[in-house]
DNA sequence: ACCCAGGGTGACG
DNA sequence: CGTCACCATGGG
């Protein structure tokens, strides 16, 4: 992807971006539609987003923050040539024409860790309202009632009882529990460098995190492509679409490697979206 | 009144 | 190792 810059913003060059879907798939809870695009908040900045004819326009974009937005929206993964990869699967390729333009974002890890346990068995319309709730209680203001998500330190000045006031529910205390384990002195970051099957057991030994929740934070944080979560769009698309049916974790892991390998992550997140819009 | 949503936990075999 | 009741909340 070909990045330059433009005035206070950088222009991605790449035809493959579609700020809509990719906003809207279920990956990320802070971005909203303003007029002619979006603008949202993410690493701690507020950032407005533009589709052009040439590609995507981002701004304000200091020249330090170029490689920051540019890794965001993963401008190292060449997405029209994944989706040709896969293109001896006829589900797939129907999949991937109908997600064209959806990319992965590389997120906050922590942001992710506590959106993703927020996330369990609930949908996305209600995860983007408490997710606001949250940052509105405890986040930094940056700008015009716009708030940054939370540190680890800020989030554990909410107490379980507030968080179910924020209509966080019976997460709440997974929430507050994970939150004060991190700010504890837990480093997110080692979990780049490790493996996916390592990174994914440690990951669940946190509360509020299981084989799902530990996939979503791995693809989404942590650039693990390999990772294949299965939630109940997932596990209807392929006893329908498939006709397979997996018991546990580990069967619906080697179906994915053994399908899509090391990019199964963005055929997932193809898939989702195909079952969710069709 | 029921069912569903980017599921996980803990108890029990 | 697998099963399963239970868990808040709001929208359809």
């Amino acid at each position: 992807m070909i990045i330059t810059r433009y005035k206070e913003g950088i222009l991605l060059e790449d035809e493959w971006i579609s700020p809509e879907k990719t906003f809207n798939c279920g990956q990320c809870f802070r971005f909203y539609s303003e007029e002619e695009g979006f603008c949202g908040i993410a690493h701690g900045r507020i950032l407005h987003v533009r589709k052009t004819e040439k590609g995507l326009y981002l701004f304000p974009v200091p020249a330090e923050d170029e490689s920051l937005w540019a890794d965001y929206f993963d401008a190292e993964t060449d997405y029209r040539a994944v989706s040709e990869k896969f293109s001896h699967d006829p589900v797939m390729r129907e999949a991937a024409a109908a997600a064209e333009g959806i990319r992965l974002l590389n997120q906050d890890p922590f942001e992710t860790i506590i959106t993703f346990i927020v996330s369990a068995n609930n949908n996305i319309p209600r995860i983007r309202s408490i997710i606001e709730k949250i940052c509105r209680a405890c986040g930094t203001e940056l700008c015009g009632g716009m708030y940054a998500f939370p540190t680890p330190e800020q989030l554990c000045t909410l107490a379980p009882g507030q968080l179910r006031e924020l209509g966080a529910g019976y997460r709440a205390e997974y929430i507050a529990d994970t939150a004060a384990f991190i700010a504890c002195g837990e480093d997110l970051h080692r979990y780049y460098e490790m493996d996916y099957k390592t990174a994914k057991k440690q990951l669940c030994g946190l509360k509020g995190i299981g084989p799902k929740v530990a996939d979503c934070i791995l693809l989404f944080a942590y650039k693990k492509k390999e990772a294949f979560p299965v939630d109940v769009w997932l596990k209807r698309c392929l006893g329908e679409l498939y006709r397979f049916d997996p018991k546990n974790d580990k069967e619906s892991e080697a179906f994915a490697l053994e399908r899509y390998g090391e990019y199964a992550g963005i055929a997932q997140q193809f898939l989702f979206y195909y079952m969710r819009t069709r």
